[in-house]
DNA sequence: TGCCTAGGTTGACAGATTTCGAAACAGAGT
DNA sequence: ACTCTGTTTCGAAATCTGTCAACCTAGGCA
C-alpha cells in the first residue's frame, strides 16, 4: 500500500504537482491524494521531531544512532517511523559503513510549505 | 466540546509556539505535540480538499451544502471531517439561518507553512 | 576463511485510534 | 406539525502505534 504512494510522491517531488497556495485555488482530488500522505507522515509528534532533527542536522545528515537516544521508544519503533518518512518522500537514507545516515529531501517540504502559504488578504 | 481543543490551538495561534523553520532548529517535543495534530488533520485527501475549498472560497467562507456534493461520501462523513478540521483549529464554523458556513483560520496554517519553510542554503 | 558482535531493518502481533455510514437528534424555516 | 440542513451517536471494519523476535549487513579478530 505504501508502495503506491511512495511512487506517486517520487513523481511529484521530481515534478510539478502543486505550487499554488491552497487558499488560492482548489486542490484537485488527484493532487490531494498525492500530498495528503506527506502531511500524514508529519502528523505524529515523534515523526515531526525526527524530521526536524534530520532537516536541521548541521552536516545535512544525521546518523540513526544519534536519533534513537533522543526518544524513549525502542529501536524498531524509530525505524518504523523513519520508514514512514522515507515512504512519504520526505527523507532518504544511505548506509555508509556500519551506520545509516538520514538526509532531508527539501523538494516535497517546499511544496507543502507553498501549499500552506496564506495569501495576504488586502495589503497591496 | 470543541471549545476545549480550540483553547490549546487558540493559545498557539495567538502566541509563539513556533516560528522557526523546522530545518533550522530542532523542534522541542512540546511543540511537536502541539503542531502534529494540525498536520494530521491535513493528512487525509478529503480533508485536504475540504481545507482547500474553504480557504479558497471567494467570499472567504463556504456553505457545507456546497462542500458535500463535491464528494461521493455521505453527509455525516463530511461532517466528521469538518469537525476534525475544526478541532485542529484550521477552520471555524458559523450557522447563519438554515446553513452552516465554514471559514479558514489562517493563523495556524501560517505557522505550519513557516515550519516547513526550507532555509535557502546561500544568502545570509 | 570462519565466527562473533553491533547497528538497523523487517515481520508478526496486540492494543489503540480512525474512518465511514445508518439512525437518531437539534435548529431554522414554512 | 412537517421539512430540510447539518451534527452527533453508535458500531463495524480498517488502519496505526509500539514491541519482541528474527534477520541482514558491516566490521573486528583469531
Amino acid at each position: 500500500m505504501s508502495k503506491q504512494t511512495a511512487l506517486a510522491v517520487t513523481d511529484l517531488s521530481a515534478g510539478a504537482v502543486c505550487c499554488q497556495p491552497l487558499s488560492e485555488q482548489r486542490i484537485p482530488a488527484e493532487t490531494a491524494a498525492v500530498l495528503a500522505p506527506a502531511f500524514k507522515a508529519l502528523g505524529d509528534p515523534v515523526r515531526l521531531q525526527l524530521m526536524s532533527m534530520i532537516a536541521s542536522a548541521p552536516s545535512g545528515e544525521i546518523c540513526v544512532c544519534d536519533l534513537t537516544p533522543s526518544f524513549t521508544l525502542s529501536g524498531p519503533t524509530i525505524s518504523h517511523h523513519l520508514k514512514t518518512l522515507r515512504d512519504a518522500g520526505l527523507v532518504e537514507a544511505e548506509r555508509r559503513g556500519t551506520w545509516v545516515h538520514y538526509r532531508a529531501r527539501p523538494g516535497l517540504m517546499t511544496q507543502l510549505a507553498a501549499l500552506l502559504a496564506v495569501h495576504e488578504p488586502a495589503a497591496s
